[in-house]
DNA sequence: CGCGTTTGACCGGCGC
DNA sequence: GCGCCGGTCAAACGCG
């Protein structure tokens, strides 16, 4: 139960915008360092035939709505909330069991089996659709460990792990959207089983690549030619690799970032105003999450935000909802959210 | 020296 | 049952 919580907590979380990152670290806090302006834009998915709701303050009021429950219990939200606070839930699985002990290739005989793979589709899964901005505003440190050309799309997939605690499951995904480059998605699983680094001290040596990449590579490509380490553009057209595989743990430095912005029609390449400009950029929608998609063995919350409309969430401001105590765990999340939506609608003031 | 990234290979799930 | 594809591992390497 509480797992789910931390899980989606700890997914949503990452989205955090880079402003407010570093920093944060109780969820209120967070909660209130969240760029207002985004008000999201939740679209629920019952698996086919979605329902889409608009979430005007989410983030304003984080604590209890009233009415949340029976919206909660109604069946439009059973339909897509992860109900799966239940115990059972594939994620409390793969979180309760550890990995076996690391053998080697040679060794790795057949015993890799308990994985957390686990039925890949029953795997709780969250997936979010947020611009370039967006993953650098993730707080957990998240080290990449692979990385996937994916069949159908020009870019390839990075598959980070939580570097926080070797012991957590929390695993994400990025990934760059095929029909938007500017758009990566992001899908976590697995929960973390720790506390939200105070500081990405974790992030140590992710901080190198910052900005070396050669314009050009990552321009080309169209999206990551970032590290400069990697980088052979021309070996793949995967080459993209990167792309996804920024890592986004990186949030503060912006290794991502960096590429990202380069698709978008960006202005300054100075890493350091980075920020800024995705600040700037806000107004126009860059830092919000595009989508969100909450999976869990059957059911999935598509949450997505308009770009420039009034109702748009930042995969942080996300985060910082789900973040900390308040989990799905509660359930209240969603519900609170939804609540706002519909209650309210308004005020969307522009971050910053 | 520590940590993260890169990269090729391995393995299992899933569809046909 | 087979093959494809995605996900993970771990050695090698680079950077601070």
């Amino acid at each position: 139960m509480d797992d789910d919580n931390w899980d989606l907590s700890a997914v949503v979380r990452s989205c955090r915008p880079s402003g407010a990152a570093a920093t944060t670290t109780s969820s209120s806090d967070t909660f209130s360092l969240l760029p207002p302006h985004s008000r999201p834009l939740l679209a629920a998915e019952g698996g086919k035939g979605g329902a889409f709701v608009l979430l005007p303050d989410v983030y304003q009021r984080r604590t209890s709505a009233p009415g949340l429950e029976e919206l909660y219990n109604s069946s439009f939200l059973k339909g897509w909330l992860p109900r799966s606070t239940t115990t059972t839930s594939p994620l409390a699985a793969v979180g309760g069991s550890l990995q076996p002990p690391p053998c080697r290739r040679a060794d790795r005989p057949v015993s890799r089996i308990h994985r957390s793979r686990r039925r890949k589709s029953q795997q709780k899964k969250v997936v979010c659709h947020v611009p370039a901005d967006g993953l650098s505003s993730d707080t957990w440190a998240w080290r990449k460990y692979g990385q996937k050309p994916i069949k159908g799309s020009p870019y390839p997939r990075g598959y980070y792990k939580c570097s926080s605690s070797k012991a957590c499951l929390a695993r994400k995904q990025v990934e760059r959207s095929r029909t938007d480059p500017g758009i990566y998605i992001l899908t976590y699983t697995g929960e973390h089983n720790h506390p939200m680094p105070t500081h990405r001290s974790a992030l140590a040596g992710s901080t190198r690549h910052k900005f070396p990449s050669p314009p050009d590579a990552a321009a080309a490509t169209g999206d990551g030619g970032e590290h400069p380490s990697t980088a052979d553009p021309e070996a793949s057209p995967l080459s993209a690799t990167t792309a996804a595989g920024l890592s986004p743990a990186t949030p503060l430095t912006a290794s991502m970032d960096d590429e990202p912005f380069r698709s978008r029609p960006k202005k300054g390449e100075d890493g350091v105003d980075e920020e800024e400009e995705v600040e700037e950029e806000d107004d126009e929608g860059l830092l919000l999450v595009e989508d969100m998609e909450m999976m869990g063995e059957d059911d999935l919350l598509f949450v997505r935000s308009e770009e420039s409309g009034p109702a748009s969430a930042t995969a942080a401001e996300m985060g910082a909802f789900f973040d900390g105590d308040a989990g799905f765990e509660d359930h209240l999340l969603p519900l609170q959210w939804l609540s706002n939506c519909n209650s309210s609608s308004s005020s969307h003031g522009c971050y910053r």
